[in-house]
DNA sequence: GACAAAGTGAACGGCTCCGTTCAATTAAAC
DNA sequence: GTTTAATTGAACGGAGCCGTTCACTTTGTC
């Protein structure tokens, strides 16, 4: 479904290899079912076996394809990682007020964090993170950082146009985001249900206070 | 070192057992040195054998006081929690100004959060409870939860003597504790090393929003 | 001292799974 | 058609580890 392993795959200099190519949509198919199972039951209760039935794929060929295990991991991570960059666009921003604005920003970001499947992904890189300092830092890049960055270069915006009053917009936007967040991510990540009533009042709340510091109307 | 195993062995009422009685002090050792494994290499990299080994006792004992390994991890969490419960009194408040009281309070939160030992172990918790959602409500209830109502019932009292003017002490308390972690507990799961000159700037930055917020200044 | 239960050490069965090897098959490039 | 390389199925070696059994020792209580 999605097309990550594109990044490595250029060989446009080298001169085409007799023989049988490698099939890409069968890397690919591995690389998704791997990031299925190590994601749903984390690393080291996934078998590379299982996998392979999965992808209707022989063992040997991700062994070839990849050559280890943690290699696959690694793979599946970076296919993930890819899928989140294009989840940061400041393309479709809304309209309205600023108090408007921020309240579906919120909205927009704790949704997208909220989501089941981003638990598990955030829960699996946690763990492994250890193991393989590296991994974690992948994610960090395409993932909360870049988040960050491209919600204060929108507040830096919203400043200029003189909306809102700040001096430290990356400050700002930590501090916006977190307060969205608030324990909600917290008590989801150990497995509390979600309580969509809270939800609601925390956005609310967080706008509140967010506006109450850097809003114009204080500042005057 | 601690006392945690206490708490079902109080077996005031049955009759003496004969025989020879189980040793507590050794109990203890397994769950201390089966905590340590666990929560440094997770759950399914840990051998119960070099837990055995470990604490210098039989890999039988522990099977014989135990009897699973799922249990065994069950007590070590457990007992860890016990831990936890201790962290939060209200006893020793800080004195000064209410800006220079959050400080402070927030500021121990945080040391208190980014310990290695912390990030670990909230680590592990969060992966271990998807195959047993109970260990993460057992996490939620001693720690994260805890910490809230405490700050909250202090806040409670700000508002009550005047200092702060805020209508839920609860939300309040949530979004003074995000604004202090910011994004930091995050990149720290994620194996990024801590930056004590952000630190400050964070603590300082969140005592502002949190003030512009719920000071008094701010409603006369 | 007799008894009963707890602890020990060693060995074992059984299971899962990683990674490799090998001969055979398939599929593209030339 | 030939060549080259990818893919496959099956089987294997080896490792790690869980949980059990058993005979034996230790350490308390009665």
């Amino acid at each position: 479904m999605s097309t990550c392993g594109s990044s490595a795959n250029n060989e446009c200099s080298g001169p085409r290899k007799a023989g049988r190519p490698s099939d890409v949509t069968k890397r690919q198919g591995i690389i998704d079912m791997a990031a299925r199972h190590f994601f749903e039951h984390g690393y080291a209760a996934t078998a590379i076996e299982q996998i392979a039935a999965d992808a209707g794929v022989s063992k040997v060929t991700i062994y070839n394809q990849f050559g280890d295990k943690r290699a696959l991991f690694a793979a599946a991570v970076a296919c993930e990682c890819e899928k989140l960059r294009g989840h940061f666009s400041l393309d479709a921003m809304p309209q309205g007020t600023i108090r408007e604005r921020l309240t579906a920003i919120g909205e927009a970001i704790c949704a997208f964090l909220s989501r089941p499947e981003m638990i598990q992904f955030d829960r699996r890189i946690a763990a492994e993170t250890e193991t393989e300092p590296a991994i974690g830092e992948v994610f960090l890049d395409a993932g909360p950082r870049r988040m960050k960055h491209g919600f204060a270069a929108y507040l830096r915006y919203c400043a200029e146009t003189g909306e809102l009053v700040l001096d430290d917009p990356e400050l700002a936007a930590e501090q916006f985001v977190s307060l969205c967040k608030g324990m909600d991510d917290l008590e989801r990540r150990f497995g509390a249900a979600v309580t969509p009533e809270n939800f609601e009042r925390r956005i609310a709340g967080a706008v509140d206070v967010f506006l109450a510091a850097y809003g114009v109307a204080c500042h005057r």
